[in-house]
DNA sequence: TTTGTTTTTAAACAGTGTTCAATTATTTTT
DNA sequence: AAAAATAATTGAACACTGTTTAAAAACAAA
């Protein structure tokens, strides 16, 4: 009996096409001023039906969100074949600020948005296990960079935090649009510039 | 003939009230999820009465984001005294990370929460004056240290920019509880402990 | 007291997220 | 094939939101 599976495929393609729109709208006018009406008008359903498919709005983030972090794994997934430790580092930084970038609204939600209630459920804490996972990964590169000797009289975890709160900053400012207000004329290049000297300066401590 | 005096005293008490109505709501609930019926409320006038004393609900938060910035900027004068640009440096670090940490809500209106749309009208610049303040007496620290001989072949912008997205990312990664899933013992001191190391990279740049 | 100005209000407009009874479409049973 | 049962979809409604505006109230000046 093939129906029950095509109709399960029905309500799985109309649950696709809600994403879909939905993540459209999000990244063109932002999530905040993105309505249930506007997702409904794009997929030419009535704004009600959305929520047989999702509990609320933020069950449509929360779908959008849930690979976010495996996204940004994933990318960092071409550095394996980067021996040197430091090189490996710098890669790490350009593709995070370039993930945070191409991606705002994601990254806002990973990093920058008030951090639902993180020890009630247990699905909450699967989604961080990947953003523990790629921030080990920062933690293992630097501590190889310890190792080759870079970074001497460096404590690894601090070191670790400074490092990621360094492009961290950069990209959340940016998508919080604190540049704007001082940095009138180069906002557009103000990040890959800032990234370019944060590298300038490991390869001063470098030599 | 002091009735106008006295009207004008009226008015801009009750200015007043309504920024600290609204500065106490956005700071308990967040800037979005406060109404300007909320603030009315509060202050037991009409909704609409509040629009005579604020053009709309983006003049209320850049009201309140101005005497944040004259809060933090008035704690830098203290370094005035600091005749080393690098440690003076160094104290705006300390002093920026103190503030934050000790007004958390507030650090956070002011370069955390979604901004409201700031459109480029001049009168709308002249708000922005306080902040463009703080952030150019970094860059007349960060450029005095360069002629000073500290920081060679960087860019004054780029690495302002850079400086101050570290102390920001550390300070907003703590703020939003970022550290708490990927650091789970040292929460407390971690903010510390990274400006130390970034001290400490600055004390290595300048040997 | 009357006039003129300023302050305050209530109502209205167009939008929001969300709920729900009623309708339509589809599948299953008779 | 007709009837019953089930599922999907709708549109209206509810309680909100920011903002505008005409009218009312308050108050100063004449």
């Amino acid at each position: 009996m093939g129906i029950a599976e095509r109709k399960e495929r029905d309500k799985e393609e109309l649950r696709e096409r809600i994403l879909v729109a939905a993540k459209t709208l999000f990244l063109e006018k932002g999530v905040e001023k993105t309505s249930i009406r506007n997702i409904a008008d794009l997929i030419e359903y009535s704004p009600g039906s959305i929520y047989h498919y999702f509990k609320d709005k933020n069950e449509i983030f929360h779908a959008l969100h849930q690979g976010g972090f495996q996204q940004l794994m994933s990318r960092m997934e071409v550095l394996a074949s980067v021996s040197n430790p430091m090189e490996r580092l710098k890669g790490m930084g350009s593709i995070y600020v370039q993930f945070a970038l191409e991606n705002p609204d994601m990254y806002d939600l990973m990093f920058i948005k008030e951090a639902p209630i993180l020890h009630v459920s247990n699905s909450n804490e699967e989604q961080w296990k990947e953003g523990f996972g790629t921030f080990n990964f920062l933690r293992a590169t630097i501590q190889e960079c310890i190792q080759t000797g870079y970074f001497r009289g460096h404590e690894e975890e601090a070191l670790s935090f400074l490092i990621w709160s360094t492009v961290h900053g950069m990209v959340s400012l940016r998508i919080r649009r604190r540049c704007e207000v001082v940095l009138a004329q180069r906002q557009e290049t103000i990040v890959k510039d800032g990234l370019n000297e944060f590298f300038s300066i490991l390869d001063r401590l470098s030599s």
